[in-house]
DNA sequence: AGACGTTTCAAACGTTTGTTTGCGTCGAGG
DNA sequence: CCTCGACGCAAACAAACGTTTGAAACGTCT
């Protein structure tokens, strides 16, 4: 780590090793010396260790919530989109706030998947205060994309479907790889993105009937 | 924690802590005096705490993988199991091999999850060495369930179908809570499997061509 | 009874953790 | 020129961590 102010070096440094190893699993000091800056440099720009885990996701979410939200806006009025046109727009939305960086991209789902499992307390409710709206928002936008869906039914799919992308896009890297070594076809991540969403479509379609 | 050994009052109360803190999270001193059992007592028995983890793991783990492998064995010769049956029988064979007791479920799938997202070195490795051979036999039962699914299709979404489980079940008790509030129905567990196969199920079974 | 291996216990070990302190450095403003 | 707030730094802090120790308590043998 080599530029930008101290606050910046922290972050960087903190989202990757927080995506390596956890949350709790990284100590300050492991940040603080690979960033190059002082250990009292945390507690000082940030206040504490959950501040400053607080303030990374801040850093991924705001620009990708402030994206959908201008996507979903600027929508043709006239027709709806449908529900792999907004499952695309997720995708490439996540992509777009980062830039098009790919290992960006990966460390915010693994980030992702970190904040739902480890369990602390104060993440989940920093991002369900901060970011619960724009969530029920793309909710309303899917509930017209498959009407034929009950609320909750949708409710529940939309569920699954959260579990399916988290944890397949913060474990790609080694999945990727165990494709490669039994299938030898080494795929690219939107080559990833497309069979995922065709199998989340296919799950939040799925008709009652069969069952 | 009151009855049964030492080392089944530290298993008991250590699974416990570990869905619902984390591993790092949870301390051996929590462990233990919640257990009503010495400090020492994990070191002695277990020999250290990652020991204990995967003590917790194999506990849990191989009535389960024991449970499926007699399920697979023993079914009808003549028909090939259908894919919604396949995925009924883990749903079934993970309940049975708990004795039915739900709260041993969801912590069985709780720490199914965090072993996935926290392990970093010892618990992956343990779990593929001990359990990956068991996890194959039942990818081949599934290919046999989907034979127009190419296989590397069908690997990539297998792992679509576990994240969706494992995020779903490790998390079920807040959101049936949410469920409830928000439509005021409040659903049994077999509910939300019913519900659960049947979107891993339009997934797994969605054709290539719509996309 | 006595000797033996197993288990339990309180206490301490040495690290590592997040956080705080006090002083040094620097540049902008009166 | 001096001051003041912002920032960086080495050092220290108390607390918590996993682990180890040595002796006491236990049941089981001959």
């Amino acid at each position: 780590m080599a530029t930008g102010s101290t606050v910046d070096r922290i972050l960087d440094t903190a989202e990757v090793l927080f995506a390596q190893k956890g949350f709790a699993e990284t100590s300050l000091r492991a940040i603080t010396s690979k960033a190059g800056v002082n250990l009292a440099a945390v507690n000082y720009h940030f206040g504490s260790k959950e501040a400053l885990i607080q303030a990374v996701f801040q850093r991924f979410l705001d620009p990708f919530c402030d994206a959908m939200e201008s996507q979903l806006t600027s929508l043709p009025a006239g027709r709806s989109p449908s529900l792999e046109d907004l499952l695309f727009l997720v995708s490439h939305t996540s992509v777009a706030a980062q830039q098009g960086d790919a290992r960006r991209v990966a460390i915010f789902f693994r980030l992702s998947g970190l904040g739902y499992t480890q369990a602390q307390g104060h993440l989940r409710r920093f991002l369900r205060d901060r970011y619960g709206k724009a969530f029920t928002v793309f909710l309303q936008r899917l509930q017209q994309a498959v009407p034929d869906v009950s609320p909750m039914e949708l409710f529940w799919r939309v569920h699954f479907a959260l579990g399916s992308t988290i944890f397949t896009l913060s474990g790609m890297d080694s999945l990727r790889a165990i494709c490669k070594a039994d299938f030898g076809s080494d795929l690219q991540p939107g080559d990833v993105d497309k069979r995922l969403i065709t199998f989340l479509a296919g799950g939040i379609r799925a008709s009652l009937k069969a069952s």
